[in-house]
RNA sequence: GGAAAGAUGGCAGAGUGGUCGAAUGCGGCGGUCUUGAAAACCGUUGAUCUUCACGGGUCCGGGGGUUCGAAUCCCUCUCUUUCCGCCA
């Protein structure tokens, strides 16, 4: 949620880089917030001026009947009675106003920052950096679903039978494959700082709404009615929410987190070959990375946690491109965002595997998360998170791009941890 | 799942109808003293909305009610603790 304040002292500025975004009714719907906003405060002032009378007739009460001046009191009572009509009714639309004014203000996107490039689909992402060599397949190589059928390693078929599609079972090495990842992934993040967290994988609404999935994108979750929880779409939401009505010190910054957690995502509406094998998957496993950081350091630290990524995948030896998305695929929440693709040999196509982002104030404007600055003002905080990094589509990549006629060699960086250095 | 108690500022903990945004202690910040530190002493220290400012409004778990007036009384929800039951 962007500040309303922000809104009213930037406006034009506000609307520009919401047109980035393609919003194009920008300029009308920020006139509008606006407009609400001024018929708010108005009715507050209104609000505010009868319960100060109010308050101060009370007081004169209270004296009166020590005073032992009941008839005095009584007749003071009168105009408190009037004064409660009004009050009643202004308290009323006062609630009906900060109602609407928050609707329209919750349903506005982020302002992306001012270099996202303009463009309308991923195809208008800007590439900003590429790594590795794009290796040449043995002949005979194939995608990766048919490697994990060939050495029987993650069981499609039988995720099916006990749930459903997009539930895979991860057998023999293919099941150590996934836990070297995540303990490789984990302690190369301790080893940068962060602290490790493990976090709950339900969450309640108020942690939802925090982080923005919540009012619109419930669709996306798997909802456990009885109880009214969620199950977590990413580990970004329940440690992010750790901060949730929050102050921290200027000093704790930057506050680093790292989490390892499966993630549900009904992924309502896709399908067709993108969710072929490990590309799409309704459980997944994610090592992912939460910053929270002042408000000058955000965009420094934003270059910090792209590095951190791209060092992940250049010792996994997978070769791998880092866009920067554009106005028109970045998300809702996001004010700036870098995907990283790795390059799936047997699919011929790029593979995202990790989403790094600012997120600026508007997660931290949702959860109230703030700090205290020098001058002792409470102000939001930044929030930032990646993935560092999402397990199916590495190991897909590392299946695909490992392949030999003789197996599939296993990354040097894990076969410390895997105690094995090749698969069949 | 059953029973009881409870929810107050960063923390601990007073406060049972008006002068309470709230005693006191700890912690934090500033100062005196000191070569420096500790101790001691003095001062200061919640959030939020509104206003150029003065000021005003709101907040004692959430919501509702009684009252001229509620942290305090009533209703309701949520959560916590303890005991019992169940259990990795």
């Amino acid at each position: 949620m962007l500040q309303i304040q922000y809104l009213r002292e930037n406006t034009r500025e506000a609307i520009e880089r919401l047109q980035i975004k393609n919003v194009f009714d920008a300029e009308s719907r920020v006139e509008e917030i606006l407009l609400l906003d001024n018929n708010r405060r108005e009715l507050q002032h209104k609000a505010d001026t009868i319960k100060a009378e109010s308050n101060a007739i009370a007081k004169e009460i209270g004296k009166l009947f020590k005073e032992g001046k009941t008839v005095e009191a009584n007749e003071k009572k009168q105009r408190t009675a009037e004064l409660k009509v009004q009050e009643k009714e202004l308290d009323e639309q006062l609630l009906l106003a900060e109602k609407e004014l928050n609707e329209k203000l919750i349903s506005l996107p982020n302002t992306p920052h001012i270099s996202v490039p303009k463009g309308k689909t991923a195809d208008d992402n800007e590439v900003v950096a590429s790594f590795g060599e794009i290796p040449t397949l043995h002949e005979g190589a194939v995608p990766h679903w048919d490697l994990c059928s060939k050495y029987d390693i993650v069981d499609f078929e039988l995720g099916n039978k006990i749930t459903g599609a997009g539930f895979p079972v991860y057998k023999g090495k293919g099941a150590a494959l996934q836990r070297a990842l995540i303990t490789f992934f984990l302690n190369s993040a301790v080893a940068e700082g962060f602290l490790e967290i493990q976090p709950p994988l339900m969450i309640n609404e108020a942690s939802g709404l925090g982080t923005g999935q919540l009012p619109d994108k419930e669709g996306q979750m798997y909802q456990i009615p009885a109880d009214g929880f969620y199950m977590i779409p990413t580990a970004e939401v329940p440690v992010t929410n750790i901060y949730r009505n929050v102050i921290v010190q200027e000093t704790q910054f930057p506050i680093k987190h790292v989490a390892y957690s499966a993630c549900f995502r009904r992924e309502a509406g896709s399908y067709g070959k993108d969710v072929r094998g490990l590309n799409r998957l309704h459980q997944f496993d994610k090592v992912e990375i939460v910053v929270v950081e002042h408000p000058d350091k955000s965009y420094e630290t934003l270059e910090t946690m792209k590095d951190y990524v791209a060092g992940l995948l250049t010792k996994l030896k997978l070769p791998f491109r880092i866009v920067k998305l554009c106005g028109g695929d970045i998300s809702f929440t996001s004010a700036m965002t870098y995907d990283f693709e790795v390059w799936s040999a047997a699919q011929q196509k790029w593979l995202e595997v990790s989403s790094v982002s600012n997120f600026e104030t508007f997660q931290a404007n949702r959860m109230k998360l703030r700090f205290k600055d020098k001058d002792g003002k409470t102000r939001l905080a930044h929030t930032l998170n990646g993935s560092a990094l999402a397990l199916p589509r590495i190991v897909a990549s590392i299946l695909e791009n490992y392949q030999t006629p003789d197996g599939i060699m296993i990354p040097e960086v894990l076969q410390p941890i895997v105690g094995f250095d090749k698969i069949g």
